[in-house]
RNA sequence: GGACAGGUGGCCGAGUGGUUAAAGGCAGCAGACUGUAAAUCUGCCCGCGCAAGCGUACGCUGGUUCGAAUCCAGCCCUGUCCA
């Protein structure tokens, strides 16, 4: 929190020489790559804009943008750099999706406060299998000349003998300059362990990019603010060794209004695949986004025209609830799917305009024999342990059919067939089934 | 290997023998106000139990004491400086 402020300072000249912050007088770009992303907001730095844009608008330019493997699913802090990548291919350039299977064998020490438990081969495989479907949604998988791919940086990774890495590689990369990170500097000024092993993530990720351009003539790296040095350091590599030319651009960090970053609530992460979160609950999630982000969010993460965005932007009061919904049912669809979207979207409309029941809602069964409502609620998953569910009972504010009910001990009975709702607050529902 | 500092609830951070399930802040949840927004004010915020009550908790293991997050010993871990 404190040092957020310095955040964007990098210390080593060599690192911002080449770099441009994007500014309102920054000329138009040629490429139609370059305006996409610079009119919706993707474009926080760039290395070499007018390289870059002379690249894009003379070939189809391979770009990738690496990620974690190390949970079953990403979340909606990493759909910005999944945007961007099927922004890439919207403008005709093919995506490459890096997972990072190798360097999750080490862990990034960026931002992280502690070291990351090391995963298992297996686990890691299945992480990325399961990550996959979501970029399915997003992005065109195939063979032409635009098609995405999806890689594995233990292809390589996994391949280097140490030895052989330090010779490769290791002559490239100072330690005055390593030092010089955001990430290490952090981790050094909290007083906090960073080790060899994180430390070397940096010549990893350097190496990735080199080893992309060789392999599949990849030009483009892009990513969050945080992954400039990382990007920075992949396109010097490159320039050293094979005297190739490569490029970087960065998103900004994107905060909430609030400030904090996206995608936690409390229930945790708003994940992005569907079996690690309800399709009604991802189209909440956005649905309940602050009133200033609605602009910014629908340039991000829709496809819908800036003239509509522009439109939707400037509703005023209470009617800027009408853009909230046009993006949870545009962010729904693109990664849940259509149905996903209008199931959540009908259960949405139901419970709230409606003042009844959507079906989409989460379901309980209750037991013949009833089931206390303090259980109840924490069965359904509205609070995390009896306990809280008891406090919020007595709060008043735990309601069955719009009735509030204040004895913790109640016992909820749900006649066969019937159908009971369950409120907790205002945005809680769910269903109750005898 | 040596000297010093430190390890407290999701995070930050008080607390040096009892009234401490542990100040304060942040985050979170709920109530009021609203628009399923923000801001503000109020309440809640370890677990189990309908409840009485019980169980865990201040790095780990033992010890002193009627009583320990607080004192002692050993160990583990982290940082700073020195070798």
């Amino acid at each position: 929190m404190r040092l957020q402020l310095v955040r964007f300072q990098f210390a080593s000249p060599m690192l911002t020489a080449r770099a441009q912050q994007i500014d309102d007088t920054m000329t138009t770009y040629q490429s139609s790559l370059l305006r996409l992303l610079d009119e919706r907001g993707y474009i926080h730095q760039l290395t070499d804009a007018e390289g870059l844009d002379a690249l894009a608008n003379k070939q189809v330019v391979p770009g990738y943008i690496g990620f974690d493997a190390t949970a079953p699913s990403l979340h909606v802090g990493s759909l910005v750099q999944i945007m961007l990548l099927r922004r890439l291919q919207q403008a005709g350039h093919k995506p490459i999706v890096v997972m990072g299977g190798g360097t999750t064998k080490i862990g990034d020490p960026s931002g992280k406060d502690e070291s990351r438990k090391m995963l298992t081969p297996e686990v890691i495989d299945d992480n990325i299998a399961s990550i996959r479907t979501v970029f399915e949604r997003l992005l065109r998988f195939d063979d032409s000349e635009t098609g995405a791919v999806m890689v594995n940086n233990d292809e390589w990774l996994g391949a280097l003998g140490y030895i052989d890495l330090l010779r490769d590689v290791g002559p490239h990369f100072t330690i005055n300059r390593m030092l010089a990170f955001e990430s290490v500097k952090l981790r050094l000024d909290r007083e906090q362990p960073l080790t060899f092993l994180e430390f070397n993530y940096k010549i990893l990720q350097a190496y990735d990019f080199r080893e992309l351009a060789l392999r599949h003539d990849c030009r483009l790296q892009m990513g969050g603010s945080d992954q400039w040095g990382n990007i920075v350091n992949g396109i010097e590599l490159a320039r050293r060794k094979d005297a190739k030319e490569l490029y970087g651009v960065t998103t900004p960090l994107i905060t909430t209004a609030d400030g904090s970053k996206m995608g936690k609530t409390a229930a945790g992460a708003v994940w992005l695949n569907d079996d690690a979160l309800p399709a009604y609950d991802f189209w909440q999630y956005w649905r309940n986004t602050d009133d200033r982000d609605v602009g910014r969010f629908l340039r991000l993460f829709t496809d819908l025209p800036l003239e509509e965005i522009a439109r939707l932007e400037a509703l005023e009061g209470s009617a800027i609830n009408d853009a909230k919904v046009v993006l949870a049912n545009e962010v729904t669809k693109l990664v849940r799917g259509d149905d996903a979207a209008q199931a959540a979207a009908q259960t949405a409309q139901d419970t709230f305009a409606g003042g009844g029941l959507g079906e989409d809602l989460p379901t309980l069964d209750i037991p013949s024999e009833g089931m206390r409502l303090g259980a109840v609620c924490t069965e359904i998953g509205f609070t995390a342990s009896n306990g809280e569910a008891k406090r919020k009972i007595a709060e008043g504010a735990v309601r069955l059919d719009d009735e509030a009910v204040t004895d913790p001990g109640f016992l909820v009975e749900v006649a066969a067939g019937a159908t009971v709702k369950l409120s907790l607050g205002k945005k809680k529902h769910g269903i109750l089934r005898g």
